[in-house]
DNA sequence: GAATTCGATGTAACCGAATACATGTATTCG
DNA sequence: CGAATACATGTATTCGGTTACATCGAATTC
């Protein structure tokens, strides 16, 4: 089907050396085999006249690395995750890596797939976004490969696994507590996720701890799930206002669902954040276009996916061996809309 | 580094059999070949036993397909692009192949690393969005191999590469045209992208195409230039600010500056639609998150990212031979910001 | 001047699968 | 009953690189 690229055996023939010289040439890093000037010109000649390309294929069967990297985030069109993405394929473009991104939308079969691809692809690293995998099938994973293992967002507490992480239990709390303090609010609503997706339950704790602390209790009518989702914010305001019945306060788990909810809610004719204040968590760019610009949790995306990168490709490439856990910051960004 | 996964050879000699009967059970699922049910079974309990997985590098080698095709888009981080690169996926999904993305940002050297990519990876196909590479350079391209090759949006005539498009200068003349005749508008301004990125001469010919039949002129003050951002659209919308001057209608070629144009002109205190309406083009899903919602064209990423794929696997796998050409539709989506 | 070293290159083996071809046994047919 | 034919499987080769090792003339050492 292929026209049969050039190959190093074409090259040596032109050139009239053997074809590991043309290997050596194109790989002259190693100063260890000394190559003569005039030998090398002659190579690269050939190598230019008939536009000779590696074969990625067979130098990853011989060398046992693809030069790939896999990501896994969740959610491909999460704005949050696309920065992220970007901040990792910068920092393997760098490394000449190229990156393979999955996006599990938060289905289990898709981030068991991925395992699958990482494996019978020969991935030479892996960062990944976990929500449903069970720290113990990641270890089961782990047995099967060496490679490095980068994950984003959860307290992981496994010695091949590196961590980057946002303190959200506490964003959340002082969020929560800052809101609660300025708006003197006499209820407060959460929308949520199952506890069970890694951000579901930190994040609810956070929020109930500063709801506990500020004197108030947790009123089930406003205790709402979703997931992640625009549909699933509005989803979520539809059933409050199905009831008639409304918390002056909305914290949401994050941008997408709170805008889902100021849209909904508005439609309804309620004012935000007059009669609802709503905060968000995450800070995408769709957070600046909303009116009233959505109040929010910032993370930084790009700081994300930069430490990410860069710790995979220091056990990559500096043989790195430390476990390493970084936190990533956070910033409570004050708009309009609580 | 690595920890050696398990080889055809392992499996073999668990089973008690020789490599290449491995090889039959577990691909040879045509009849050509007949194996005992006795020695599948075994085959197929060691390949359980060791959790045996196919090394795909070596199968690329001597197959010479590597199962993955690789999709270049303009930009990852708009909307569209990503729920076309998802349709995509869907469909390579189903055909058990595997999809590289990569995004361009519109920038020529990326489109150029993407091309040396898929050769030096021996992608069995392409789908790509091209936004700087010449048809020349495409062609240079496809001389260097035979797989097919599918593109997004020019009417580019090439017997090697498959189109799918959507007609944009009509689309936008029958939009401008509507605009004109619903707010009988004196004077209609344009924001664009540089006529040498594809959808901008099309699209700049079907807005002038509107006006002149109108009996109005192309204003030259009115006439913008962006980069597909929302910082594009501010950065439009700001020039009109500073001058102030403004036309009574903005025909954006796309939503993003569209949306970035609407919150600038509203910042300076400008209403829309009442001062100047506001178009855009592509109907991408913060469209319905900016107030007020844009009026727009609607493209289906999916339904195009879903013909892209479609007509590359009817090649792929069907041995499809005839050139093929479609049109994806569009629909002008009336909210309120004209 | 013989021995050793070094520089430059060739030879051969290998990575893990797919596949053309060879082999040997059981079955069928004339 | 011998030959032709399935059937079931093994042997050898190949894909395009990398790399350990061998070679061999020239330079250096003693």
């Amino acid at each position: 089907m292929r026209i049969k690229l050039p190959t190093m055996y074409d090259v040596a023939k032109l050139a009239g050396v053997s074809q590991p010289t043309v290997s050596r040439v194109l790989n002259r890093n190693d100063t260890s085999v000394p190559i003569s000037d005039e030998t090398r010109a002659r190579v690269l000649a050939a190598v230019e006249q008939l536009g000779y390309r590696p074969n990625v294929a067979a130098r990853s069967l011989r060398t046992q690395r693809t030069q790939t990297v896999a990501l896994l985030i969740a959610d491909l069109s999460n704005g949050f995750y696309q920065l992220l993405a970007r901040a990792v394929q910068d920092v393997a473009r760098k490394h000449d890596y190229e990156v393979l991104i999955s996006s599990s939308d938060h289905l289990y079969e898709n981030e068991k797939h991925f395992c699958e691809i990482v494996l019978r692809r020969g991935m030479d690293g892996v960062i990944m976004v976990p929500q449903r995998l069970s720290i113990h099938e990641m270890d089961h994973f782990l047995q099967q490969t060496q490679i490095p293992f980068v994950v984003l967002g959860r307290h992981i507490d496994h010695p091949r696994i590196d961590v980057v992480y946002v303190d959200d239990e506490r964003a959340i709390y002082e969020a929560t507590s800052w809101l609660i303090q300025k708006g003197s609010h006499s209820s407060i609503g959460f929308v949520g996720v199952p506890a069970s997706l890694p951000p579901g339950l930190g994040r609810l704790q956070g929020f109930s701890r500063a709801v506990t602390e500020a004197g108030l209790t947790l009123d089930p009518r406003f205790m709402l799930e979703g997931d992640f989702t625009l549909e699933g914010g509005k989803r979520a305001a539809q059933t409050l206002i199905e009831r008639g019945d409304f918390p002056s306060a909305l914290v949401v788990i994050n941008d997408l669902m709170a805008i889902g909810v100021i849209l909904t809610l508005q439609e309804a004719g309620i004012r935000v954040p007059d009669d609802v204040a709503v905060m968000g968590f995450d800070d995408i760019p769709e957070a600046t276009i909303v009116r009233p610009a959505l109040t929010t949790i910032a993370q930084d995306p790009r700081e994300i996916g930069q430490k990410l990168a860069t710790s995979l490709f220091a056990r990559l490439e500096s043989g790195q061996s430390a476990r390493r856990v970084l936190e990533s910051p956070y910033k409570l960004i004050i708009r309009d809309s609580a």
